[in-house]
DNA sequence: AGACTTAGCGTACACTGTTCGCGAAGGTGT
DNA sequence: ACACCTTCGCGAACAGTGTACGCTAAGTCT
């Protein structure tokens, strides 16, 4: 069994049948059916018709299922678009949460996918690198500003998941309700439903990054 | 089709042959097979065989598998015991999170699912209740307070996966070091391996609620 | 006792990820 | 040009999944 990356494994020699497809392709079909069918679309039949093959074909490039989903989260972290550190890292770093959030919008099964495994190619890769050429002259120590990056993510995406699915919010909402009616629970039946503020990611982004890393 | 939650649906007629076993019962059961194989390992076959009864059974007391994992997380969120506010909300609150994380290790695969689904149920409503409580005085306007809950959820769910499985830190380790070989990402290479700091997460959480809830 | 309502079960269907063997395809070396 | 040989693409097969449905038996109510 291969226990490295998907990334790490070696390029095949150049003898026999060339491959008629590549890994990018079959990657960017999957990603094309998360996008319009969501994250259960993306199976391994799915995916080969979509590409006119058969789903056995799709094990010449992929490991199993996995992998490719693997494929998929880092492909789109190849979406963000790094600016030079403009020497204000705490705008620079919301900048990036606020990114993401745009790419979480455009897909919005990664929010599942990141939640759920961590993201680690060559485009997750370069995000990592970004994040802290920005703190480069941080005094922060280097863990600190890892764990500053996970919880970015965590925060990032556990917000877009949220504002994907507002049928969970409905559902919720009516559950409350029912359950402050009940008389129970005075804090939660005294939540008024204020009017949406505008967008309070950024600002909370802003504080929980300089709070993380005083 | 009933879009309620499957809590709010109404008590069953007592007219008929009784159900043999409850809902709670069922619960336990699949929490159980949870802790001791895996989110993968709850499949409506293996849950009715722990019980020892058939599959199709079990559609008497759950609308579909989605159901049977919103009962598992709820349940499980009634592990919180909840001390009364002591006036300092900032300590109380780092209290919760790590009561929380205490919860996520007893029961890893609780981590995935509530970054995939949004914990509501009796249990779950209790500790939003409590969340409110301790912020009872507090002057955040009720959205920015549930804002900073659900941000708390997510960093500490984000942190027990991390530490729940080790290997993916191995392995993206592994590629790490292969990239920082390659030489195109210098401060990812000038990472130092530090010693593991002692538990960085109180810290963290008091600072992120902080900045949250200036 | 009889009627009625519901539980439990077994079967069936469509779907999933994954494996394997076979035939064909296309470069490489002589 | 030819043979070789590695690799690809494919189709069938297997075990497992969630779920629907019809039947029978088991209780409760009138």
């Amino acid at each position: 069994m291969d226990t490295e990356l998907i990334w790490m494994r070696p390029p095949k020699s150049g003898a026999g049948r060339p491959a008629s497809r590549t890994r990018a392709e079959i990657t960017e079909a999957a990603v094309r059916i998360a996008d319009r069918d969501g994250l259960s679309g993306v199976s391994m039949r799915n995916v080969a018709a979509e590409l006119g093959t058969g789903a056995g074909s799709l094990y010449r490039y992929v490991d199993n299922h996995d992998d490719l989903l693997d494929l998929m989260a880092d492909q789109v972290h190849g979406e963000y678009e790094f600016a030079e550190p403009s020497g204000d890292w705490l705008s620079d770093l919301v900048r990036v949460g606020l990114q993401g959030r745009e790419i979480f919008r455009r897909h919005p099964w990664l929010a599942e996918l990141t939640l759920t495994r961590a993201v680690v190619g060559p485009h997750g890769i370069d995000v990592t690198e970004h994040f802290l050429a920005v703190l480069a002259g941080h005094p922060a120590a280097d863990s600190d500003k890892l764990v500053a990056l996970a919880m970015l993510n965590a925060v990032v995406a556990a917000s877009a998941k949220a504002e994907a699915s507002p049928m969970d919010a409905l559902r919720s909402a009516r559950y409350v309700a029912h359950v402050a009616a009940q008389g129970n629970h005075p804090h939660l039946a005294a939540l008024k439903p204020e009017p949406a503020a505008d967008d309070p990611l950024p600002e909370a982004l802003r504080r929980i990054l300089a709070g993380l890393l005083a």
